[in-house]
Formats: C-alpha cells, sequence, structure tokens
DNA sequence: CTAGGCTTCCTATGCTCTTTAGGCAAATGC
DNA sequence: GCATTTGCCTAAAGAGCATAGGAAGCCTAG
C-alpha cells in the first residue's frame, strides 16, 4: 500500500484549491482526504481538525494576496497606486474565491496577530501616504478603502451585479475614481 | 402529550432569534427543534429542510431591513435620508448579527426576484435622486453605496476594528460624510 | 544489511446532524 | 361522538467530524 506523501503543506494548498472550485465551506476533513485518495482519519496527524485546516487556508490566503499586492503598489504612488492595490484585491477576489472567502473568517486575537493582517494595513497607509492625511483621518482612510474594497468584491462575488445594466466593470473605475478624489478633498480640507 | 404549537412562521422566526444569538451557521434543523423541545424531523412538516429554513431567514431579515429603511428614509433628503438610511443598516447589523448574516445568503434567482431586494435597491435610488445623478451614473452610485454600507458593517461586525484606535464609532460619520461629498462632486462634475 | 524505532496511514468506533417513511394521538368539523 | 385532518412521534439510513489504537512503510545505526 503505497502512501500518498501528505504534509500540512500539501494538504492546505489542497484544502485552497478546493475552495476554489468548491466554496470555502466545502473545505472538510473528509472532502479533503477524497482529493489524496485517503481516509478522513489520516489528515489528523497534519491538521488537528477541520477548523485547523481552514484556518490555515485563510493564512495562506492573506499571505498570497499581501504578496501581490505588495508587489503591485512598488514603485507606484497617489491614485496609481490605489488603482493597482484595488485590482489586486478584485482580481483575486475573482480567480480565488474560495480563497478570498477564507481571508474573511473571523481569527481569534493571537492568530490574526501572526497573520499577514498587519501587512495588509500597511500596505495601506503606504498608499495614503501619498495623500498626506493626518492622524485619525488616516486609520479612518484605511478603513474606508477596506470597506469600498471589501464590500464591492463581496457584492460583485455574489452575483448582485449580475442581472442589472451596467456590468460591473464599468462601476468599479468610476468607484475608484470616487475614492481618490475623496482622498484628495479630505487631504486639502485637513482638519475633521 | 401537548402540541408545540408549530408554523412555519413560528418556526422561521425562532430560526431568526437563534442565529442573532448563536450565529447565521447555527441555524440547523436540530438546533431549531431543541428549541421548541421537539424532535428535528417534526421541523419538515413546516420547513422542506435546512436550506428552506435558512432561506426563509435571509427573506424576512431582508424584509424587515427593508421596512426599517422606508421608515428611516421617509420624509428625508440628501444628505439627511443617506445618513439615516446607512445607520439603520449599521444598527440592525450591530443588534440583529444573525439575521444581517442572512441576507448575504445566495438566493437563487427566482426566490431573489420575489425577495424585498429590490426594495432596498427601490430606496437606495430614491436617496440618490436628490443628488441628480444621470443614467448609469445613479447605478454606478447605488452598487458604491450598497459596497460601502455593507464593506463597513460587514468587516466592523468581523470585530476588524476592536483592536485599534480611533474606534469605530468615530470612522462611521466620516466615511458618511465622504460618500455625501463624492456623491454631490459627480452630481457636479456630470458627464464621466 | 538488518533491527529497532518513527512516521504514515489504516480500521474501528461514537457522536451529531440531515432527511425519509410510516404510525399514533390530538384537534377539528359534521 | 365519530371521522378526518394535522402535528408530532419513532425508527432508520447516510454522511461528516473526531479519537484511539494497530499495522505497514521508511530511515538510520550498528
Amino acid at each position: 500500500m503505497p502512501r500518498a506523501g501528505l504534509t500540512t503543506d500539501r494538504v492546505v494548498r489542497a484544502a485552497a484549491d478546493l475552495a476554489d472550485a468548491e466554496g470555502f465551506d466545502a473545505v472538510t476533513t473528509s472532502a479533503v482526504a477524497r482529493l489524496f485518495d485517503v481516509k478522513a482519519a489520516s489528515l489528523y496527524s497534519h491538521v488537528t481538525g477541520t477548523d485547523d485546516l481552514r484556518t490555515r487556508v485563510a493564512l495562506l490566503a492573506l499571505e498570497e494576496l499581501a504578496d501581490l499586492a505588495a508587489a503591485a503598489v512598488a514603485g507606484r504612488a497617489d491614485a496609481d497606486a490605489l488603482v493597482a492595490f484595488a485590482n489586486v484585491y478584485r482580481d483575486y477576489a475573482r480567480s480565488h474565491p474560495g480563497r478570498y472567502d477564507a481571508t474573511r473568517l473571523r481569527l481569534d486575537a493571537r492568530t490574526a496577530a501572526a497573520s499577514a493582517g498587519g501587512r495588509h494595513a500597511a500596505l495601506t497607509r503606504a498608499i495614503l501616504r501619498g495623500y498626506g492625511l493626518a492622524g485619525d483621518h488616516e486609520t479612518h482612510a484605511v478603513r474606508l478603502i477596506g470597506s469600498v474594497l471589501h464590500g464591492y468584491t463581496s457584492l460583485e462575488l455574489a452575483g448582485g451585479f449580475d442581472h442589472s445594466d451596467p456590468p460591473g466593470d464599468q462601476t468599479w473605475p468610476w468607484i475608484l475614481d470616487g475614492l481618490d478624489r475623496m482622498l484628495r478633498v479630505w487631504s486639502d480640507t485637513g482638519a475633521s
């Protein structure tokens, strides 16, 4: 009886692919075990359970997304950087819907602190530096950007724009343009 | 053996309360049956299964939210209406997290068409009327508002702003103000 | 090159949840 | 008061999650 050659890494990667293909909810020990033609119990040496498996997929996705975002933002500034950053999120959500869903998994404080979540916030702040927002305003803006990107991609992913005109592709640049203008207005007006 | 007095309506209402208390994922036939001190199989006369149960909770939540939003918007215009509308969403999400989660359930086309989803879009358009956006721009703006409201509330609900300063309460008005300015800018510039 | 030990995967088991089928008893209507 | 309808039941099958303990592949030391 040859071995399947399971490792935590391979299991998590397979789980992530499964999430993209079948949805994040489909990520279960049994489903992943089927992929490897192995009994579900065999996974428990590599992963402590279904929760752990899902958490690891989420961490993987956060890393991947942060890597892509960092690469996209490098060497750009202002609206250019904002658009590149935003497109990474939207493209990632469209090409890896299961992984993207995973990034919304609620992590406990310890896990969250050890995740790539901090890199996302840092990247957003780096983009905002060009807009020259002061103090709390920068934090508000980080949250605004997060809200818009997450809100739009998740509504689009859920098919919210499928059955109405114009297609989502046209709304997206419109929204990014608006975001950029909004941030510029705030950097001008300055105070709160 | 006295009867529990189940009806579809009471079952769905109990399921919605359960969702708020334990999370939307906790809405299962067994869990709801326990609430009524009844065997799980007994629910199948009132609901066709777990999917049906969850769908009904989603429809209930969409109705409730549309009712609240309609009441809040009545008699207000422009930024006033926008803020009132937005606050309904955020407050609903905070006081009824499970129901709010349910509204994000992906409905099939037929069910979605029969849901209160259309009222939400109509209300948003009603608010936008005051901003005088033309054609496609109004659709873009409907989507922008949906994205920001959903994005912000869902990030806040997920605890995204819990462990950083300033608290989310301060960011919220800032974002609404920005949204209002953004819409006004577009109504001025007019074209795309 | 072989003996022990470690790792990997297995079988077996128990619990929970979902759903279907069929039965008895409580409520309802004549 | 009796028959019908309805409401909730028991029973059972199928699937997922998880734990315990066993056996066979693989590695290293002598």
